[in-house]
RNA sequence: GGGCCAUUAGCUCAGUUGGCUAGAGCGCACCCCUGAUAAGGGUGAGGUCCCGUGUUCGAGUCACGGAUGGCCCA
């Protein structure tokens, strides 16, 4: 090969250059390597993959480790409404996978079971929709059959996304929600939590959506905007409360010189939903508001809240003169008395609450305890303590059927079989034919909607099957202190969610779910659940699936119960129904403690285990789902660490939305850049946040990912005749500079094993690149490679480096592993088997098998780093200097120039004699260092720079002997041995060796 | 509307209990090398530490208020 053109500081020996065309090229240990400069992720890592299935690398690491020194992560289940993956469950999934892999490799026991949740909602929906004609053209059955068919093709979906991610896992066991044998433990564990006097069948106003006939969870509600009418309704006073039964403070006499005011007047309500009205049951006002007595022209004596009089006032489109202020009560004095409903014949009592708010309206509330838990709480209460009530208690009243339609429950002809919303029109006209509205309007507000059909949704009591948290709120307040929460604020997040949350509501109205396992006598509607029918339930639910609920009738289902119990339950006498109400899927994810991790018990060990991980989202869900039902089966939280992580956000911080076009495809990222650049991306940013990512937050990772490659390219590249078992240097015959590297490499390896002990994966990113970009690539890399390339194959100090490059590669290559799996299976099976670094004999068939490296104390010298320190802020300096001539055309490579250190500096010359010219030449990449405590004559025909820094003067010259035509280097050696006319001393040896 | 969290360079992150001129790597610009080559080396330019007010000799750091974004709730 011919060198090309030189420029004119070559110039100075072309006569040499001409005279002798001898390719030294030939005779340097150049690099050699099959490892690929380029990834070609898309291809090489399926190749990896399909080796570590081949052979059995997950199986292998689980078969090496200690059982009894395990690290379970106990999989979340992602829902299988999509065959498709988000960013956010990449980022999950491999956050988990970078803690199993790590922890392996620390030498626990690390079985990871990926899960999927395949009951539910949505599942039923996407497949409805697809149903010509709609649900009730097919069967239950068939309805269930297509649910778990979907499901099941969603799941293979996943799966494959999930193994390309390069997901460590039992791929060939995953756990999902609607096997069998999962089935009929979750109607095990209900008949145990049934049995412990936990469940309770009770009449509660829940979120119901009337298009899709359910009720819904709290978390299947969202927000939007909805334009509600806003009205003003009297209700006249008809009774006052007899001495004795108001609250203690009431003052009889003084009630009775006040009485004569509120003679005739009516309390003014305000309600948003005009149709509520005809369940309406009681009025609620704040026992510490002032309420005031006015006299209308148009409407009357009217009570509202004082504070709220003037915007009352005015919304009627009155002035606050035109109104008469007859007189003051303060709420006390007007619990219990009783109003009439506007159309209804029927009282409404007046209630004491703390609800009552001074926000908008006017301190009176419409109270329809079966259309709003707060009208129903207090309702409850009053009913509870309240000695009228106690005898005569106020109705939960919920007259809409499940469609939404009015019942005749209602009490209104005209409201029969009508939608409620259609209601609210009909309820108006009612009112002003009574002359009981006083203003009507409309507005927009905040309304919850179904998540599922966006349609507005509605509160209506309902019978369900509940969960009383009462009864362990405070085990399950306990548990959460029992736990470590990663971040730490997870800890207040979930407990203050614990605290204030109602009863668990388990019923769903669908056919995609497990069954609620309750028979009904037919004619009583008593309850028949014993825990001999759960336990034959189990058994044959566990050989034929839920699928058994709708396929037989309750005497089938009971057909194999001993002839005794039949006789004593009346089986075959009286006739039996079935509760068909399913359980509310949250119930199905948060048994998995048992159904999974119990199950498997051999194989995943007992509760708790180490590691829930999911989105900070699932403090509310999956988190509270899980602990709730592990505290009232085992009175402990099921997880002994909660991880989570925030949401995926687009790069300027905003949500992902189809809409603004600014979801990022997992999919799309590995077919670009490959799985473990995306995994790099995930160990890179502080997940304990929201985090970001998009196309120029990829494109650095794809950067460093390409640093770190190439890194370890040029290690392996310089080992291809090296065998560390016959080659490896000792510790005291290394040079300074190779025991800096190790140095830091040791100190770089405390980093980051700190990093991930802390599971901050952000600072094991910055270290390894850190490490590839400084200490490697522009310092050791770069001052050794003259060493690697020109000394001869076998000298000391070539043995010295490459002794110090495996060590490097035999630190980084396991620490690669649980971030870039690929990547280090891709080094790995470059390597060959005697650079192998398996110790024990441990299989040598996977990277992924490698234990993390251990510290090495033997490497570690603080002093020298003190010293190089100084000598690389020489070398900045040496390298600032050197850029004048570079940018005056002077020189092009440092090795063109040669310098001298100055200094008065007592120490820092004693440094610089100490280290020796030639390994400051070496270190500088300068061919030639003279140090010196007074400046030198210069020669000023030569160019020549000076710059001083730390009270050290660095001068820079053109080196001043001839070129070696191998090395490179200028040295005064060149020309002096016989028979190498063009090499300095060193290469004429090295030529000879070869 | 309420609660919690976040905000330091274009990006990802550092910045101890308040204390030198706020750092690193990447990216960018310019230069060099052509024996790591779709590589490699060097130099340099980038910051209203989200904004405001306060406490203090001194605030990126503490307090209060606000903005923006996110999560949860109503």
């Amino acid at each position: 090969m011919n060198r090309t053109t030189k420029k004119g500081h070559r110039m100075q020996e072309p006569s040499v250059q001409e005279a002798n065309p001898v390719n030294y090229k030939e005779t340097l240990n150049l690099p050699q390597t099959a490892f690929k400069m380029k990834a070609g992720a898309a291809t090489r890592e399926v190749e990896i993959e399909a080796h570590w299935e081949e052979h059995q690398v997950y199986e292998t690491m689980l078969a090496a480790s200690d059982k009894a020194h395990a690290f379970v992560l106990h999989d979340g289940p992602p829902y299988l409404s999509s065959d498709k993956i988000h960013i956010g469950t990449a980022l999950n999934k491999i956050l988990k996978d970078i803690v199993t892999r790590y922890k392996s490799q620390q030498g626990f026991y690390t079985p990871y079971v990926p899960g999927y949740d395949g009951h539910g909602l949505p599942i039923e929906n996407a497949v409805v929709k697809n149903i010509k004609g709609g649900r009730h053209v097919i069967t239950e059955t068939e309805l269930r059959k297509r649910c778990r068919e979907f499901a099941l093709a969603n799941l293979k979906g996943q799966e494959v996304n999930f193994k390309r991610l390069g997901i460590w896992g039992d791929w060939a066991h995953p756990y999902i929600s609607i096997d069998a044998e999962f089935e009929a433990t979750q109607i095990r564990v209900f008949g145990e939590i049934y049995d412990k006097g936990f469940v309770y069948k009770g009449l509660k106003p829940v979120y119901w959506c009337p298009s899709c006939e359910t009720a819904l969870a709290d978390a299947e509600v969202e927000y939007a905007d909805h334009v509600s009418h806003s009205i003003y309704v009297k209700f006249p006073i008809v009774q006052f409360p007899g001495a004795g039964k108001g609250e203690e403070a009431l003052n009889v006499e003084e009630m009775d010189k006040r009485v004569p005011l509120l003679d005739g007047a009516s309390f003014v309500i305000w309600t948003t939903t005009p149709w509520t009205l005809p369940a309406n049951l009681a009025l609620a006002i704040h026992a510490a508001f002032v309420y005031v007595v006015i006299e209308t022209a148009d409407h009357g004596k009217l009570i509202v809240a004082e504070d709220l009089l003037e915007t009352f006032v005015s919304t009627i489109g009155l002035e606050l003169a035109q109104v008469n202020v007859l007189g003051k009560f303060c709420g006390t004095e007007l619990a219990l008395i009783k109003t009439r409903h506007p159309f209804i014949d029927r009282e409404s009592p007046v209630l004491l609450g703390e609800h009552v708010t001074l926000d908008a309206g006017t301190g009176v509330v419409h109270t329809a305890p079966g259309h709003g838990m707060e009208d129903y709480l207090v309702v409850q209460e009053y009913n509870r303590k309240e000695p009228v009530f106690q005898e005569t208690p106020i109705e939960i009243l919920s007259p809409v059927d499940n469609a939404g339609k009015f019942t005749d429950e209602a009490r209104v002809p005209e409201l029969l079989g009508v939608f409620y919303s259609k209601g609210n029109e009909i309820v108006l006209q009612i009112l002003q034919d009574r002359g009981a509205l006083i203003q009507s309007s409309k507005f927009s507000h905040s309304y919850p909607h179904c998540w599922r059909c966006q349609n507005p949704v509605i509160y209506r009591a309902t019978e369900q099957w509940f969960i009383d948290i009462n009864q362990f709120r405070a085990d399950a307040l306990a548990a959460i202190d029992t736990v470590n929460w990663l971040p730490e604020r997870g800890r207040n997040r979930i407990f203050s969610m614990v605290e204030g949350r109602g009863d668990w509501c388990l019923s769903r109205q669908r056919v995609w779910g497990v069954p609620i396992p309750i028979f009904y006598y037919q004619d009583t509607r008593e309850v028949l659940i014993t825990p001999e029918i759960i336990a034959h339930l189990y058994e044959r639910f566990k050989v034929h699936s839920s699928d058994l609920w709708w396929e037989e009738t309750p005497e089938q289902l009971l057909a194999g119960l001993p002839e005794a119990l039949k006789q004593q339950y009346g089986i075959g006498q009286r006739l039996l129904e079935k509760e068909m109400d399913i359980m509310d899927v949250w119930f199905d994810s948060g048994i998995t403690h048992t159904a999974v991790v119990k199950a498997r018990q051999d194989e995943l060990g007992d509760l708790p285990v180490a590691m829930y991980l999911e989105g900070s989202d699932q403090h509310r869900g999956w988190f509270q789902s899980s602990l709730l039902t592990s505290v009232m089966l085992y009175g402990k939280a099921p997880y002994q660490n909660v991880m989570t992580h925030g949401f995926v956000l687009d790069e300027s911080g905003r949500k992902m939305s189809k809409s603004l076009g600014n979801v990022v495809d997992p999919n799309t990222v590995i077919r670009e850049y490959g799985a473990d650049v995306l995994r790099l991306w995930v160990a890179s940013v502080d997940y304990t946040n929201d985090v970001r990512i998009g196309k120029g937050t990829l494109h650095q990772m794809a950067e460093i990912y390409k640093k770190v490659r190439n890194t370890v390219r040029f290690i392996l590249g310089n080992l291809y005749d090296f065998d560390p078992a016959q080659h490896r240097v000792p510790y005291a015959q290394l040079s300074t500079l190779d025991r800096y590297s190790l140095h830091r490499l040791q100190h770089i390896l405390g980093n980051i094993t700190e990093a991930f002990e802390k599971w901050e994966f952000y600072r094991y990113c910055h270290e390894i690149q850190y490490l590839c970009m400084a200490d490697l690539s522009a310092l050791y890399f770069d001052v050794t490679k003259d060493i690697l390339y020109s000394d001869a194959p076998n000298a000391p100090r070539r043995r010295a480096v490459q002794t110090v490059l495996y060590e490097f590669l035999s630190t980084i290559l396991p620490v690669l592993v649980p971030v870039t799996p690929h990547l280090a299976e891709d080094i790995w099976l470059s390597l060959p088997e005697a650079q192998r670094m398996c110790t024990n004999g441990q299989s040598s068939v996977s990277a992924a098998l490698l234990p993390w490296p251990q510290p090495n104390p033997e490497h570690v010298h603080p002093a020298l780093v003190q010293s190089f320190d100084t000598l690389l802020s020489i070398k900045e300096t040496v390298n600032q200097a050197l850029e004048v001539p570079r940018s005056e055309g002077h020189i092009g490579k440092s090795l063109q120039a040669q310098v001298t250190l100055v200094t008065q500096d007592a120490d820092k010359f004693a440094l610089l004699q100490q280290t020796g010219e030639d390994e400051l030449a070496t270190l500088f990449v300068t061919s030639g260092v003279t140090v010196a405590q007074q400046a030198p004559q210069l020669d000023a025909s030569q160019w020549h720079t000076r710059l001083e820094s730390n009270g050290i003067q660095v001068i820079a010259t053109p080196a001043s002997f001839p070129e070696c035509a191998r090395c490179w280097k200028y040295e005064p050696t060149v020309g002096q041995t016989a028979g190498h006319p063009l090499l300095c001393a060193r290469c004429s040896e090295a030529v000879k060796a070869h």
